[in-house]
DNA sequence: ATGTCCCTGACCCAGGGA
């Protein structure tokens, strides 16, 4: 019998918050960690502090650093590595995908930061939110789909709420960017295309509240509870079928000089 | 719902992105 932990979380800066990285780490030993929104520069990534909590392994595609950019940390070693640019933009680090091999098998994490999109949801006139369309539509057509012999995970910031729970307030967030019914179609139809088997929802039923992401602007956001759910972890059926637990690490977002974001932990055996 | 936080570039603040 093998286990693997994964954990994805958007750090809003990895360097900022290296501290709580390794307070995860620490505390919560994934075999890997997927970050989003590292805000660094690959040669700038504070690897050195993660080193010496025994992982020794990074897939890094930071770009310029400042803003986006994605990576991984692991303790297991990484057969292969891949970036790729969505949407014709250099410049614009938001996947990075690794594999690694678990109880004889190789398996891969395509790691994600979809774009937020901005405040106007019309691609007519918000070029922030036509990109993001344009990124949900070449997801769909680019990620493998479902195959026994490689069975895939997609994990990130999808900076998607699809679903009514995944949100405070279904209505109130209609027209909002992040939950408005274009996206969660998208979203979704990139999620069907694939077969992708959405884990979270797996371990938490659908009329139940789930949320990752909680709005720094709030005064209390813990009182308020306005949360979203844009984190995600997908699977093939045949893992998502291995999967043995899930949760969101809520009190993250109350740890020392926060990321709004809590981590998203999944454990599955083999 | 215009509030908070982090980045850059250039200066101790403004503007962009989320």
């Amino acid at each position: 019998m093998t286990s693997l932990k994964i954990a994805t979380w958007n750090i809003n800066s990895v360097r900022m918050r290296r501290l709580i990285v390794e307070r995860l780490l620490n505390e919560e030993a994934p075999d890997l960690l997927f970050l989003q929104e590292t805000k660094c520069q690959d040669a700038q990534f504070p690897s050195s502090d993660f080193r010496k909590l025994g992982y020794d392994h990074f897939a890094l595609n930071g770009g310029r650093g400042g803003y986006h950019g994605v990576g991984v940390i692991s303790r297991l070693p990484l057969v292969d590595v891949h970036s790729r640019d969505f949407c014709g933009k250099g410049g614009d680090p938001r996947y990075v995908s690794v594999a690694v091999e678990v109880g004889g098998q190789k398996l891969r994490v395509h790691n994600f930061y979809v774009p937020a999109g901005g405040d106007e949801p019309d691609p007519a006139i918000n070029d922030k939110f036509e990109h993001k369309l344009r990124f949900l539509d070449e997801m769909k057509a680019w990620l493998p789909t479902a195959s026994p012999d490689m069975p895939d995970i997609v994990v990130g910031d999808l900076n998607v709420a699809p679903y009514e729970q995944d949100v405070w307030s279904h209505k109130a967030l209609l027209k909002i960017v992040s939950h408005t019914p274009i996206e969660c179609e998208k979203l979704e139809a990139v999620r069907e295309a694939g077969g992708w088997v959405d884990v979270m929802r797996k371990f938490v039923p659908m009329d139940d509240k789930l949320y990752s992401w909680w709005s720094y602007r709030a005064k209390d956001w813990r009182a308020a509870d306005k949360g979203r759910r844009l984190d995600h972890i997908w699977a093939h059926p045949a893992l998502a079928e291995k999967a043995t637990g899930l949760r969101v690490l809520k009190d993250a977002r109350d740890w020392d000089r926060p990321s709004d974001h809590a981590p998203v932990i999944a454990s599955f055996k083999f």
